[in-house]
DNA sequence: ACTTACGTTTACGTTAACGTCAAGTTTAGT
DNA sequence: ACTAAACTTGACGTTAACGTAAACGTAAGT
């Protein structure tokens, strides 16, 4: 999102209205998420979040609530922690140089390929899929009469 | 060299016509799925293949070949082996009872509903890498000039 | 007969991603 | 003060999916 380049006045200072800025306990997340605490501290392990503390206690700001997203939704797609963490690191990392930002944009690339690789994969499983169903519910259908 | 398709005359007996059966070794699979013989012999102990053997040696049919096709299409799929087993042997086990049926169909659905899912995170993750190509480009842009 | 190529079995090693205790700390309630 | 609940830090255990090495078999070529 680029803003036009007078509406966005962003200086420090007083800070007019901000929402709370709500924070995490680790078995919020874990509840939300449907995954063990321990996993959580273990992504910690991995470098994937970093949480702040209040005295010993992991408190998860809306940032890593959205980096474990990320995560686990990498995990869904197949995904290694350790290319889940290059990934999001380069995410949320304002790559600013001329080479970071091509090898930024070589990753995001590579990415999209094998995510496109990936959505044909799909895409004819669920057609085989299909026809089994297909197949089976023919099979099926005169033991409803 | 390996074998080419038999070209001439390969007539081994008196089959009147077959289309010959084609055959595999395991080397010819690694190579043609890039994977290692030991990852297909692991599929075999985990029960994924069944080679016949003439003698010693492992000969794969056009039917175990398909099945490998699938085992590492599932892989890609982040799907466990103990879970493409379960597919896999569905698929070509020819369920005939109403009950075996409609567990297979239980399976179908439920597998559709995965596959479906991860369709969605990946069509969602697609968005995302093209917003961020769209702004790295833009970044990038000024500087081609 | 000897090597080379390709295949085999057996067995131990490795990495990723947690699970599972054990033992201690901190905070809230009684 | 005592207890319970929630959290912490080690540290070792476990499972999946192979990798890797050793030792052997066998058929083909020279």
């Amino acid at each position: 999102m680029s803003a036009s380049p007078s509406a966005g006045g962003r200086k420090a200072g007083p800070r007019p209205a901000k929402p709370a800025a709500k924070s995490f306990t680790i078995t919020e997340l874990a509840a939300e998420f449907d995954v063990t605490p321990r996993a959580i501290r273990f992504y910690e392990d991995v470098g994937l979040l970093e949480p702040a503390r209040s005295g010993r206690n992991r408190v998860y700001s809306q940032r890593e609530r959205t980096r474990l997203m990320l995560t686990l939704r990498g995990k869904r797609l197949g995904l290694s922690l350790q290319e889940i963490k290059q990934l999001v690191d380069m995410y949320d990392s304002p790559s600013d140089t001329v080479p970071q930002l091509q090898a930024f944009l070589e990753v995001l690339r590579s990415h999209r390929r094998q995510l496109e690789l990936q959505l044909e994969d799909i895409r004819v499983t669920l057609e085989e899929i299909a026809g089994h169903e297909e197949r089976c519910e023919k099979l099926l259908e005169p033991h409803v009469r």
